[in-house]
This record gives C-alpha cells, sequence and structure tokens, in this order.
RNA sequence: GUUCUCAUAGUUAAAUGGAUAUAACAAGCGCCUCCUAAGCGCUAGUUGUGGGUUCGAUUCCCGCUGGGAACACCA
C-alpha cells in the first residue's frame, strides 16, 4: 500500500509540472506549523532561483491547480511562498478503511527483496550474571531485529557469548583446587565424562570473582590459569568437556534471564565456535599478502588516505601468536558468511567500541572474508547512566546485576497497581493478575524508557521518574491501550457487532487528529527499519497515544446514538489498538488487559 | 598531545536546511453524577559562544569554551 505522503507528493508533482515547473520541486512535508496546515510544500522558494520569479507566484500557480483536487480540503499559498495545505475527511477515512482491510499489515508492505542479516546483540559473559550493562544491547537490539522481521526481513540473531580466554583458565584453575579428585584433571582417563555439571551456577558465578581476584595478587596461581586456557584451546579433553558444562550451565541461566526481558535469539553461538577458523584464515590473511609482521605482531593494515585520525593497523595475532578480540570477530565473520551469506551484519556494543569495529570491518573487507555485496554496521549505544550522570552502580557502588534492577522495578509496579486497586474496586483484579500485570507493565517501563531515547546518546536510567508513570512512558502507552480494549470488551459485551463498518470521515478535530497519525504507520515502520532507529517507533506511538486520548476524552463512545457511526469509532479503535500493539511487539513488550 | 563525539526550558529528551523550536517531568490553574484521572485542557519558561555558507541554520562549515570517549597486542 503506497505511503499516505507519497500520494500526496503524486498529486502536488502533477501541479508543479502542468505549471511548467520542475517535479523535483514538489517535496512535501508533514507540517511544522499544524495550526496553519497539515502537510506542506516548500518547493516554490527553492524554484524561484531558477524560473526567475517571486516564490509566491510559484506557489499561487500550484495552489489553484490543487485547489480543485478532491485530496485536499484546502490548498492554499502564503507568502513568502508556502504551499499549504489540508487533507480532505472523506479521502482521508478512505486511505484509514483501506488500512483496516489490510489485517496484520496495515498498509506497511513487506520488503520486495528480503534481506538476510544477522544482529550480533547481548554478548554476555559464560560464568558471569548479566549486569546492567548488557541491558541496553538485548535491548535495541532485540527491536531491531524485530523491526526487521515485521519488513519481512529474514533476520537472525545471535547472542555472541563471551566463551573464550582467560575468564575459562581461571575457572578451571580454582575448580581443580577445590576438587583435584574430579575426573577430568585426570589426564589418564579415557572414559566417558559424567553427563551432570560438578558446579551449578551460583557456585560459577561465585569462582570466576575469586580466581579473578587470585589472579591478580599471585602469580603462580595466573600461570596456572594461563597454562589451563592454553591447554583447553589445544583441546585438553577433560577442559573441553568442562567448558561444555560451564557453557551448559551458563546458557541456561541466561536464556532463563533473557526470557524474563523478552529477548531471545536465533543463534546461541559464541567467541570458541570461531576457533576453528582462525588458522586457514590467518594463513590466507599471510599468504594474500595481507598479514605482516610489527613490532612482534602480526598485522593487517586499515587505514586509508581520507582518514583524518590515525587509524592503527588491525592486529590479528599477538607476539606470542595467541588470538585475541580482533582475531574472533573476524573468524566469526568467516563462518556467517559461510553458512548464512547474509547481506548485512549489525553489531550492538558500546559505542567506546567504534574503533574496533573500523578496525575489523576494514580488515574484512580488505582480505576478502566480506564481499562488497554485505553491509558491515556497527551501531554503538550510549551509557546507562545513574541520576547523577555518571555510569548507573548499586547504592553501595558495585554493577548492579539486571535481575535485581528488574526486581526491584517489578516490586515498585505492583505497589502502583494494588494502590490503584483499592481506589477502583470495581477492577477487582485477583492478587495473582496483579503480579503478572506488574511483571508486564515493569517490563514496558524499562524497555520504552530505555528505546525512545537515541541509541547512540547516553542516557539516564532513573528509576523514581520511570516508576512514575506519566507522560511519555512504557506505561502511559500500555495505559492507552488498556482503555481501548476496555471499550471494545464493553461493546462486544452488548452483544453488538461491527458487520457493516466502515470508516465514516471525521467527525472532529480530534478523529481527524488520530486519523491522521495512522496514516503515518507505514511510512514510520520503514524508516525506522532503514535508520536502525527504535526510537522513531517510540515517537509515534507516544504521539498516537496522545491522539487516541484526546479522541477519548471528547468523544463518547458507547453512548453514541448513530449506529453506523458508533460501529465507525469501533473500526477506528480497533485500528488504532491493532497498530499500537504492532509497534509495542517490535519494540519487544506487551499490554495486558487490564492494569 | 591527536582524533572523535556531545552541548536545546529548572530537569530529561524531540526536531529530512524552513514559518511562532516540540514534548514530558517539576511549578501554577482547571476538569471525575460521564467508556479506567496511570487521563484531558490551560499558563509560564529553552538552541553554550564568535564567525561563515544560504532567501532562510538547532541542523551544514570554521574557531572558542565546557562535558564524555578512543588512541596496536583487554574484551
Amino acid at each position: 500500500m503506497k505511503k499516505f505522503l507519497d500520494l500526496i507528493t503524486e498529486e502536488v508533482t502533477k501541479a508543479f509540472t502542468e505549471c511548467g515547473y520542475d517535479a523535483k520541486y514538489a517535496k512535501v512535508t508533514l507540517s511544522n506549523r499544524p495550526d496553519l496546515c497539515e502537510y506542506q510544500c516548500n518547493g516554490a522558494m527553492a524554484a524561484s532561483k531558477e524560473y526567475k520569479k517571486a516564490p509566491f507566484m510559484i506557489a499561487d500557480d500550484v495552489a489553484a491547480k490543487l485547489v480543485t483536487n478532491p485530496m485536499f480540503s484546502m490548498a492554499e499559498s502564503v507568502k513568502p511562498g508556502f504551499l499549504n495545505l489540508k487533507i480532505d475527511e472523506a479521502y482521508l477515512a478512505s486511505y484509514i478503511e483501506k488500512m483496516c482491510a489490510d489485517e496484520g499489515r496495515f498498509g506497511c508492505d513487506k520488503a520486495e527483496h528480503p534481506k538476510t542479516i544477522i544482529v550480533d546483540y547481548g554478548g554476555p559473559n559464560v560464568a558471569k550474571p548479566l549486569h546492567v550493562g548488557h541491558l541496553r544491547s538485548a535491548i535495541i537490539g532485540e527491536s531491531i531485529k524485530r523491526i526487521g522481521k515485521f519488513m519481512g526481513h529474514n533476520m537472525i540473531g545471535d547472542v555472541h557469548l563471551g566463551d573464550w580466554g582467560l575468564q575459562m583458565g581461571l575457572i578451571i584453575t580454582e575448580l581443580k583446587l577445590r576438587k583435584p579428585e574430579l575426573v577430568y584433571f585426570d589426564e589418564e582417563y579415557t572414559g566417558e565424562y559424567p553427563m551432570e555439571a560438578p558446579f551449578t551456577i551460583a557456585e560459577l558465578e561465585e569462582i570466576y570473582p575469586t580466581a579473578s581476584g587470585k589472579s591478580k595478587v599471585d602469580e603462580a596461581y595466573k600461570e596456572a590459569a594461563l597454562q589451563a586456557t592454553n591447554e583447553l584451546q589445544q583441546g585438553r579433553r577433560g577442559y573441553r568437556a568442562l567448558l561444555d558444562h560451564i557453557l551448559n550451565v551458563s546458557v541456561t541461566d541466561l536464556k532463563k534471564n533473557y526470557e524474563n526481558l523478552n529477548v531471545s535469539f536465533e543463534l546461541w553461538k559464541g567467541e570458541s565456535d570461531a576457533q576453528p577458523y582462525i588458522p586457514d584464515m590467518v594463513q590466507k590473511m599471510k599468504d594474500d599478502g595481507f598479514a605482516y609482521e610489527s613490532e612482534g605482531a602480526l598485522v593487517v593494515d586499515v587505514k586509508e588516505e581520507t582518514d583524518s585520525k590515525e587509524i592503527p593497523p588491525c592486529i590479528i595475532l599477538k607476539s606470542d601468536g595467541a588470538s585475541l578480540y580482533s582475531t574472533t570477530d573476524l573468524a566469526t565473520l568467516v563462518w556467517r558468511m559461510k553458512d548464512y551469506n547474509p547481506d548485512g551484519v549489525i553489531y550492538l556494543t558500546d559505542k567506546r567500541q567504534e574503533l574496533h569495529f573500523i578496525q575489523v570491518f576494514r580488515c574484512a573487507r580488505k582480505t576478502g572474508i566480506v564481499g562488497p555485496n554485505t553491509e558491515l554496521k556497527h551501531i554503538g549505544f550510549g551509557t546507562m547512566n545513574g541520576k547523577d550522570g555518571k555510569p548507573f552502580k548499586t547504592r553501595d557502588g558495585g554493577v548492579m546485576r539486571l535481575e535485581y534492577l528488574v526486581d526491584e522495578i517489578n516490586e515498585e509496579m505492583l505497589k502502583k497497581i494494588t494502590e490503584n486497586q483499592k481506589e477502583k474496586e470495581s477492577l477487582d483484579i485477583s492478587d495473582e493478575e496483579a503480579k503478572v500485570t506488574a511483571k508486564v507493565v515493569a517490563l514496558a517501563a524499562i524497555k520504552y524508557g530505555d528505546l525512545s531515547n537515541q541509541a547512540s546518546k547516553d542516557y539516564i536510567f532513573d528509576i523514581d521518574r520511570f516508576t512514575s508513570f506519566e507522560g511519555n512512558t512504557g506505561p502511559y502507552i500500555l495505559y492507552t491501550i488498556v482503555r481501548i480494549k476496555s471499550i471494545l470488551n464493553k461493546y462486544h459485551g452488548l452483544g453488538k457487532e461491527e458487520t457493516g463498518a466502515f470508516i465514516e470521515p471525521a467527525h472532529s478535530k480530534s478523529e481527524k487528529d488520530l486519523m491522521m497519525e495512522l496514516s503515518k504507520f507505514n511510512a514510520m515502520m520503514e524508516n525506522a527499519f532503514e535508520e536502525s532507529a527504535p526510537h522513531k517507533v517510540c515517537a509515534y506511538i507516544y504521539d498516537l497515544a496522545n491522539a487516541f486520548n484526546s479522541f477519548y476524552h471528547g468523544t463518547k463512545i458507547m453512548s453514541e446514538e448513530n449506529e453506523q457511526t458508533q460501529k465507525s469509532y469501533i473500526r477506528l479503535l480497533g485500528l488504532t489498538k491493532a497498530v499500537l500493539e504492532t509497534c509495542i511487539d517490535v519494540l519487544g513488550f506487551s499490554a495486558p488487559d487490564r492494569m
């Protein structure tokens, strides 16, 4: 279905060319003066130079053509050369009606040429609990993935576990110290290893920081850990078996935590999955003459003529021959290209890693790991700060576990719902329902609070503000949906049906405003996908919720006497609800029935 | 030191080069015999600084000031 703005642009373009002006000046935009008009075209001012004519004369010409067009209820030229347009109510209603009929899509067509895009987000380390630093990657990545899916693309989310390197050696070393009798440490052992892990997730979460702490003060301990890491990488059987256990135990726990955030991954690959590809990749880089030795390390030059800053070479192997971050990321690209040949790979990390990705991307292109048809994109997000503007910490200054943060918001929300329940006893919400609802609303508060900001910017995670639930918040959006559900339930509860319903031209200003917002849906979603910008979806549903609440305030739907008009209202409500629900779904949260 | 990035109301955030810069929170005022007042309406208040490009700049370019960040063997 064509975008509303495009339909308008087509008509305006016709008018421009009929008057003898170039089509390129017929650029229509949403009005930034809603008091004067709904859409505007400023092309006359730009055209005045070429045609050596006063801008308002050009605008006058075009306006004269558009006045008689049934698409517009108003087309006027305003000095110095603005062309102001208002949409005809009947035309708008017919567009909204088409949106209603387009079930599930609401006028937003799927991509003609679906792309395969891998989204690399999450990035948790095994054996370590998720902390607030993982929140943004998970939330933003999940939303970008869902927006892409809605647009019809083949989006593949990969959690990209941090499951390689010294941390594994540390855990093995500490475990050996505590339980030397385990068969994993017996080099003579050739039998099957036990199915059950020799530790729980709670123990694992304690073992790692303990080991990490010891390695910093105990040189011999650190040496042992490095040795264990090396043996693991060489493929020592018992250690590989332990790695599998660590992975299993961790992943089970991680899945549970991500599930609570309504975040899921198609792939649970990790850094360790890239290791088998490293030797061949490195050899090829050497053979092709890209990789050379510099200061003891193996590097690939990635600087370009046009760089305004120094881009250091991409390090492929450390002086001691070991691989590192960039090696793993490059090797990961090797298997991603081999297994999926994606049209794009999107990485979500903290924006401080920007240079790393510039190096990796350039290196991947230069060495031919990634061809010219695959787009590599790094979305660097800003830091989640506390109220003081500094990185988010617990009250005693530690790193806050994600679970605790979520629990805290859940509790706040439950309090709020219980209070509301006391005020409106007619709602009759059970304790059980309140609990479930609290979780749903809390998640919306957290996600909307994050996603409504531009990803690249730092933002302030203010629990007090997010739990106050007024204004531009997730709960406000949910509340709007709940209101609509409530009316629809009442309507259907009376045994009424919408058969034969169609959208009537708006009966009021607020109803027209609501329709105008709805008409922007397809263009908004397309734009949000192209720019990987979930905050645009947030801005849209906020506007839409506002438009609905104004309409709701001024229109008594259940007491409307004209049956056909009431049906039209109900149909409009149904569309509003569906669009809002579609939007919050791509943002990664959902609405309760009551709150 | 070099480079990048950000700077908008008391606060938190918006704005493909367009008219009178948009909201929310906080402040003040009003609206529940009416579909959930977690709502609606109203009042007051902002583009760090100096230049430039343009008919027109929050937006593009250059300088300054002030925050944040990155700068080869951590991830």
